[in-house]
DNA sequence: TCATTAAAGTTAT
DNA sequence: ATAACTTTAATGA
């Protein structure tokens, strides 16, 4: 899962606190830390030529990023934002990589969070590429609930707005909207003041 | 079927 | 107040 935060700051990691919408780092820059967040939500994410939003990810809670990159030579092809207020431990490249090498069990760990975040990137890329738009909605809303312990009908609460779900399946805001509201008339899902229930 | 544009209503800061 | 989000409608690829 995450890293401890006790064994992050025993190798110099420190906490860092953002505002919602700040920037942690962007498309282009150099990766130099391993990043966890201990509090908050965080939105990985890419602006194509016309201003159009693609979020490739959002974080909860406990989950690492930036990791990925740490291992290669590149710069980062991905924004990283706060997406609320949020606090993440933030640990340079050298002394997690040393972190590594001391900890195997804390490597394997490291690999089993950078599996997982590829096995639903995979996931992902198939069931957005190519489809309807209720399609693609019902499918991330699907990949959304499957954590979530209570599986019964319309006991899920969406946590995004509209915009970030058409952001996320690639869709513009009307589109996603319009889809939504034929998902509520085929009663796959409800709305209440506006919340999406799946 | 979906994107785009425009316009207006609603909610959050 | 102002910005951000939501909704509806018209038009065109």
């Amino acid at each position: 899962m995450s890293i401890k935060t006790k064994l992050l700051h025993s190798v110099g990691g420190t906490e860092e606190h953002y505002h919602a919408g700040d920037c942690i780092f962007s498309e282009g820059g150099t990766p130099l830390f391993y990043y966890q967040i201990a509090e908050g939500n965080v939105k990985l994410n890419n602006y194509s030529e016309d201003g159009k939003e693609l979020i490739q990810n959002i974080l909860p809670p406990g989950s690492c990023f930036g990791e990925s990159m740490l291992f290669l030579k590149k710069p980062y092809p991905i924004n990283a934002f706060a997406l609320t207020d949020c606090t993440v431990l933030k640990v340079h490249r050298d002394k997690f990589l040393a972190l590594l090498d001391v900890y195997p069990h804390t490597a394997l760990e490291i690999c089993e969070a950078l599996s997982e975040k590829t096995y639903n990137k995979y996931l992902m890329m198939r069931k957005i590429s190519s489809k309807s738009a209720v399609e693609r909605l019902t499918e991330i809303m699907n990949m959304m609930k499957e954590p979530q312990p209570n599986k019964d009908k319309f006991s899920f609460e969406i946590p995004h707005t509209r915009q970030q779900l058409a952001s996320l399946t690639g869709l513009c805001v009307e589109t996603a909207i319009r889809a939504i509201k034929r998902m509520e008339e085929k009663n796959v899902l409800k709305i209440r003041n506006r919340k999406i229930f799946y």
